[in-house]
DNA sequence: CAGTGGTCTAGACCACACC
DNA sequence: GTGTGGTCTAGACCACTGT
């Protein structure tokens, strides 16, 4: 990047203090687009956080606030005394908590549903203590089969506390599990999981569409909300075939 | 938690003004030690931000920073007007970049390394899209068998640039690779990972001690500098029997 | 040595959650 | 309302990097 492209981009940005967005917000999200669209390449030098602060007329910690939500990103590096560099344009943030039905989606595989089966049920001992209930309790188990381009690709089976058991199939095969909580007021807030694999049986292998024995990748979730409460228990097992867990992660 | 729990918990906090460690991380590993102990259990309401600087002689942004380190680790959650809580105790920070020698090094598991192979190879397509070289340029390729408790676990395949042709045995069987990258000068910034599942070759199966056609996980990885440069892609395969990738994530 | 990010202060006003 | 976190300012000194 020549000094003279950098120089437009700095007159390119701008910030409306008129508008509801913060202004920390409104710096990140147009270095964030400049450097997504190659107005920055990776190991480009950015402005520092005196000079930008001096030529959007803000304080340095609101610039650095901005850097700061960009670093936490992963998309620029910070060096004392050497500067603030574009890292690079495909890394993403670590890993987020979504569902596969998202997932999908936004990979244009346009997801289907399926609802093998919801019942209520005795938690076992391991879904009992994943969820932080008595042995024994009530629980609502939902199975579902996630199909894209019309072809199975996981089989769900979560367990949730007895305050969903009015959830509906028609809910469930329109939308994503974790939309549907978001839309009842839970909070997501993190969860723990356990990517494995295993050779399926042979009922599994014939519910997903794959050969006799052949690899599945499992995965069991637990979710909590900001409370630090579960919110779900899932296990689940993918077709290997035709799935794979992609994501970013950042060095502590 | 009682209030007068609180109340002590508050008195043991402390931040020496003339320690190098600066002050907000004080804080925020005393808070962290607190949720760990126990003496602060998930739920419970934390001092706000103005109460604490008052108590710590700090000033609010400082206790923010402090806070927002322990948002950004997922341990305590704030809600606009309604307070900061403790979530969970046992939120990690979500998957860290970190090598299975570590992982196995802190599980307390004895990890040992065999080099099986350290040659010079023509790159690939895949080796040279992955690495930003041109295809055919050498690269060095490195295999290594990782044991567990003195059974393996792991095939590790590394391509790394020219620059490290000079790597030993000796040290490969010593330390793990990120360790030795770290060692080098090598500043780890993130990497972009791909999980899946196969089912393992005969002679995977046999080298990893598994039975013929078992599943085993497979993980591509490229690792980059925090110059956004590439320094290393790895496509490894793991005993699906006796290894899992487990990890917390937060909500976007 | 000069320049850069890392840390810190002492205030301020606002939006939202809860009572 | 009242209290909370969310945002913002205008400075300051220090530690590290690279020349």
């Amino acid at each position: 990047m020549t000094a003279a492209a950098e120089d437009d981009l700095v007159r390119a940005l701008h910030v409306d203090r008129s508008s509801p967005i913060p202004l920390y917000f409104q710096l990140a999200q147009q270095l964030e687009e400049a450097i997504n669209d190659g107005r920055l390449t990776p190991g480009t030098r950015i402005d520092t956080e005196v000079e930008l602060a001096r030529q959007l007329r803000l304080s340095r910690p609101t610039v650095r606030q901005a850097m700061d939500y960009l670093v936490d990103k992963g998309v620029i590096a910070r060096r004392r005394g050497a500067g603030t560099r574009v890292v690079s344009a495909d890394v993403r943030r670590p890993l987020e908590l979504s569902s596969l039905h998202d997932d999908l989606l936004r990979s244009g595989q346009r997801p289907s549903t399926q609802v093998l089966s919801m019942t209520v049920e005795a938690a076992t001992a391991e879904v009992a203590q994943a969820l932080q209930i008595p042995e024994h309790s009530e629980t609502v188990m939902l199975v579902r089969l996630r199909s894209a381009m019309h072809r199975p690709i996981a089989r769900l089976t979560n367990y949730l506390p007895m305050t969903f058991a009015d959830l509906t199939s028609a809910e469930l095969e329109q939308h994503g599990l974790y939309e549907i909580l978001r839309a009842r007021g839970v909070r997501l807030h993190s969860a723990n999981q356990v990517i494995g694999a295993r050779t399926a049986t042979t009922a599994e292998a014939k519910l997903l569409d794959e050969r006799r024995s052949a690899a599945v990748l499992t995965m069991q979730r637990t979710t909590l909300d900001d409370h630090g409460g579960v919110v779900e228990f899932g296990t689940h097992i993918y077709a290997a075939s035709r799935y794979r867990f992609e994501f970013s992660l950042l060095s502590p």
